[in-house]
RNA sequence: GCUCCCGUCGUCUAGGGGUCUAGGACACCGGCCUUUCAAGCCGGCAGCACGGGUUCAAAUCCCGUCGGGAGCGCCA
């Protein structure tokens, strides 16, 4: 059985690279039955934060990546490194290490700055019996350094680019437990994925030279080696690595940002691979269907923002009026536009939605389109600057005045009759109906950008409209 | 510096010796529609990093150059 996992360390929130790792991962495992773990790489005591941990896993679950097996934590396994650890020890192919990080670190530094790659000199590897219980009795401490092999061939087939080469004359001995017992990284993953069956590891491309350095642990183990696929990264607009310069970069912010799970795995199943010449928009059965690692580009891919949000248009546009307004619930309560999810009328929120249309491409575009819907009368502020912009053209305050009065008449209050009046009023004067129309438009919404003007009147209902165009008249005259 | 990976429109990509005058999508620019903005429809701009081979034929195979990226921790 395929066994895959993601395996995040809870050092921050999960980005977009992350979260295309995980649903590489999962889509494999949905495609072939297999086993989809999730493991906490939570070692490293410094950086490690539950908080952390909680958002990756509400992350993963809004993505829509479940079921999932664990999560497990690694912290939860330390015996089972030491014991392995030791066991190496014992049988030779580990040392102790009594070299202080800090000499290591300036050794390191001096290396770096002649232009050279820093090695372990392999100080401890051959101390005596006697010195080592000596220096354990003085209470010194110790890390564990793996003997690393010379010459050994560490090449493996990689299912996304084929042979990669490494010996292992390239690596040091590099250290498997740390001196405050915890085991190191490439430790830790081989032991835990021997243990837990992972057999195909799927990860970005960062990770290839630790892939061979735990190829070479899984050697002298003699442990069976999985399969590996190392995946593009992701790059920002820069073509340098993602990172929070280039803005929203954990998935909880473009959540927030209003993008749906659907469009945002989608988005990034685009990003490093495709289907065929054509097709973009996926739905998430189609991508457990489709996607295969042989189809997996070796370029790294620039996260690119507007297809992001065209995406999200293109799944909110298959979305029913009723779904889409309840999506857009949480949004307008965020935005202080309504009290509580309660107090919303769902049937005039649907005609909202539906007059606000194709212009939704995030769910937060609610508010640009149609807050003035929400607010009240006196919250609808006007500044001269735009008045004047809105009434601009030769009577067209006066029509705006005419058209109003009709208004007051009107018995029946739909964007049919609204329209024919304005329009009617808008021709007698022999003005063209968008003067006008722009000018309410701003009245009622105090904004030069809404859905369509008769439909959004029609949805304020007759008594704010009227009273808003009031308000506006009266504003423009104090401003003359 | 060393090791490894990667180079097709601005971006994501299709293509893997002849069907390529290189296709699609996003973005951008026009036009139509129109009540603003979207949407929709029509049209446009724009690319095989470079240089050598191999071959009747190269975006595709080989070599080199250049460019980009990653790794080189008692971080993961």
């Amino acid at each position: 059985m395929l066994t895959v996992r993601f395996a995040p360390s809870p050092t921050g929130y999960l980005h977009v690279g992350g979260a295309r790792t995980a649903l590489f991962n999962w889509l494999l495992a949905q495609k072939h039955g297999g086993k989809f773990i999730l493991r906490i790489e939570d070692t490293d005591r410094e950086r490690s934060k539950e908080e952390y941990t909680r958002q990756i896993l509400e992350d993963i679950k809004w993505l829509g990546l479940v079921p999932f097996e664990g999560p497990f934590f690694q912290t939860q396994r330390l015996e089972r490194y030491r014991e392995v650890a030791f066991d190496l020890l014992n049988k030779g192919l580990a040392y102790r290490c009594f070299c202080s990080p800090e000499k290591l670190e300036e050794e390191r530094k001096r290396a770096y700055k002649a232009g050279k790659a820093f090695k372990y000199p392999g100080y401890c590897a051959n101390l005596s019996e006697e010195e080592i219980k000596k220096r354990i009795e003085n209470g010194e401490k110790f890390a564990i350094r793996i003997r690393m092999p010379k010459n050994e061939d560490l090449s493996f087939e990689d299912k996304v680019r084929g042979k990669i080469n490494f010996s292992s004359s390239e690596f040091d001995d590099f250290v498997i437990l740390k001196s405050d017992g915890m085991p190191t990284y490439n430790f830790a993953v081989v032991i835990d994925d021997h243990d837990m069956k992972v057999n195909l590891v799927v990860r970005g491309e960062d990770h290839i030279t630790n892939t061979a350095k735990q190829i070479a642990i899984y050697k002298i183990l003699g442990w069976e080696i999985p399969e590996f696929a190392h995946i593009p990264l992701i790059l920002g607009p820069d073509k340098k690595r993602l990172s929070k310069r280039h803005g929203a970069r954990a998935v909880g912010e473009w959540r927030r940002e209003g993008i749906l799970p659907e469009a945002m795995m989608n988005f990034l199943a685009l990003l490093g691979w495709s289907w065929d010449d054509k097709q973009q928009i996926f739905t998430q059965e189609e991508l457990v269907e489709k996607f295969s690692l042989e189809r997996v580009s070796k370029n790294p891919a620039v996260f690119d923002v507007d297809k992001l949000i065209w995406i999200n248009s293109e799944h909110l546009k298959k979305k029913a009026d009723e779904e889409k307004a309840e999506l857009v619930i949480p949004f307008l309560v965020e935005a202080g536009l309504v009290e509580s999810e309660e107090s919303i009328d769902r049937a005039w929120l649907i005609e909202v939605i539906k007059i606000v249309g194709d212009r939704l491409k995030k769910l937060t575009d609610i508010v640009a389109y149609a807050d003035f819907l929400f607010k009240e009368d006196e919250d609808i502020i006007y500044t001269s600057e735009d008045a004047k912009k809105a009434i601009k053209g030769d009577g067209v305050v006066e029509v705006v005045e005419e058209i109003n009065k009709v208004l007051k008449e009107l018995d029946k209050w739909d964007r049919t009759e609204i329209e024919k009046v304005i329009r009617d009023k808008a021709s007698e004067h022999n003005l063209g109906a968008s003067k006008p129309i722009r000018a309410i438009r701003y009245a009622i919404s105090a904004k030069f950008v809404t859905p369509g003007l008769f439909e959004s009147m029609e949805l304020l209902g007759k008594i704010r409209t009227i009273n808003r165009i009031n308000k506006f008249l009266e504003f423009v005259k104090a401003n003359k």
